[in-house]
DNA sequence: CGATTTCTGTGGCCTAGTTCAGATGCCCCG
DNA sequence: CGGGGCATCTGAACTAGGCCACAGAAATCG
């Protein structure tokens, strides 16, 4: 059981009304800031949320309201009716290196794994037109994934790439291999030059549900387009990431 | 007044009811957001609380979430205990173009303005001590400013400097200079590379406090580091972000 | 043994209030 | 005309419940 863990021990909350060395708001959740800084590891649930508000003599919307803060401060997470997880440590991205999703995991001794939700051809709209500088309503392929780290689901990604740049690729397993290798060693096209588009936001329906996050949880959306060694734009990707899931680094030379 | 035009009019609330294009969960918010679409201009300031939850006949927890959701997606923001703006346009803030803010902002037809809240001198701790690669301990420069774009306060950051790199730096009026052109034409001092953290949180106490927003609040970290000619750390700096003010943009060529 | 159904526990979302503290502006007084 | 006090308006934080939809597991049925 979880019991032991959360207890609010009588040492550590009379510490607590005594030390004011924490300015934070007394808000009563910080109960559970304090509690979660000691004995709780990755991805371990906390209890559920009647168990806490009975646990901390709070209420239902005072304990949400807490909850939902932690959540913002990508201390917690929660999966859609399931309940609230503690947030494992972020992943660090490195925006320039561009490793597959594999590597760039796995170099942080954590587990990564991918899964294809849909791939096929679709128009392309004005918006992805304009990214890959083809016409409005040309065909272009959409893969859309998802991808965990240690098994939890995190980013959502959908790509849209130039049909005539990657004739067939549908049908290699998208699953298991790196698209950019891909590109790379069967389509000899090299990325040679990447653009972000960064924000963050909430998860729209579709990202929620790959996710099985809530509608309305934080996430980071990354948009990028790939170009090859000619200056073509071959591909983009919308990925929105569950925020507490990344840090994003880069360095790089400023274009002076 | 603002009465008129967060009239739920009758014709736009059955058209809602009817219409089912529109698949986010029927909380009673939406209608907010479908409100917003229309007729308020950026920093328009919403109705109080207390108006709204009269006008469309709900309640207080209720209002709060949706606003909360809306502050999330970036659509709104609060200012603590004056009342919810509608968000401005996000700026472009192209992480590699190293502009000064001061241009970046007016490049976009938009009115910068900076306040020194702090300058002095402080023993550098650990991690400024590992970013600057000098001896915890050390002295350096410490610089804080809150920077505003047509007078909405969006950006609380924390410079830390090198000593030996800018003696004197201080008594340069640092509210109208910008920091790279004094680094340039007073110190000789070029910045030839950067390295970037960046991470979506909530602000801390102190940026909160001094960008009037509440606890809690959203914000976007973007941690800085620069590099002179030499590849020696000269300076770095702690920017906190209204994180509806900002989509990061960034373009160059991957390491392979 | 496998598929389906049912049941229970969970978060999601909502109602209807109250108390508190900061922000603002007005007004009066010097 | 300027400054200090005071009343008012605002969001911030909280109490005490309720119903609903979905997830997961257990029980049941073919």
């Amino acid at each position: 059981m979880l019991s032991s863990s959360l207890e609010p021990q009588s040492d550590a909350a009379s510490s607590a009304t005594s030390d004011t060395d924490v300015p934070v708001a007394g808000l009563k959740g910080k109960l559970l800031n304090h509690l979660e800084a000691a004995p709780l590891r990755a991805s371990q649930r906390l209890p559920s949320e009647r168990e806490m508000i009975e646990r901390f003599a709070t209420t239902r919307v005072t304990l949400r309201d807490t909850l939902l803060q932690l959540e913002a401060e990508g201390r917690i997470y929660r999966e859609n009716r399931r309940g609230w997880f503690v947030s494992p440590p972020r992943l660090r991205y490195d925006l320039l290196a561009c490793l597959p999703f594999r590597d760039m995991v796995e170099s942080q001794q954590r587990v990564a794994s991918t899964e294809v939700l849909a791939a096929g051809e679709v128009a392309a709209n004005a918006v992805i037109a304009r990214r890959l500088g083809i016409a409005e309503g040309s065909v272009v392929y959409r893969i859309t994934r998802v991808r965990r780290i240690d098994g939890r689901r995190v980013l959502h990604v959908c790509h849209h790439l130039r049909r005539d740049c990657f004739p067939g690729i549908l049908d290699f397993d998208l699953g298991a291999h790196s698209l950019t290798d891909l590109y790379r060693h069967e389509y000899a096209i090299r990325v040679s030059r990447v653009s972000f588009e960064l924000a963050s936001t909430v998860f729209d329906a579709e990202a929620a549900a790959a996710l099985n996050a809530a509608q309305g949880s934080p996430a980071q959306r990354i948009t990028r387009i790939n170009f090859d060694q000619n200056g073509r734009a071959v591909d983009c990707d919308d990925e929105h990431w569950r925020h507490d899931a990344i840090e994003l680094t880069l360095s790089a030379a400023p274009q002076s």
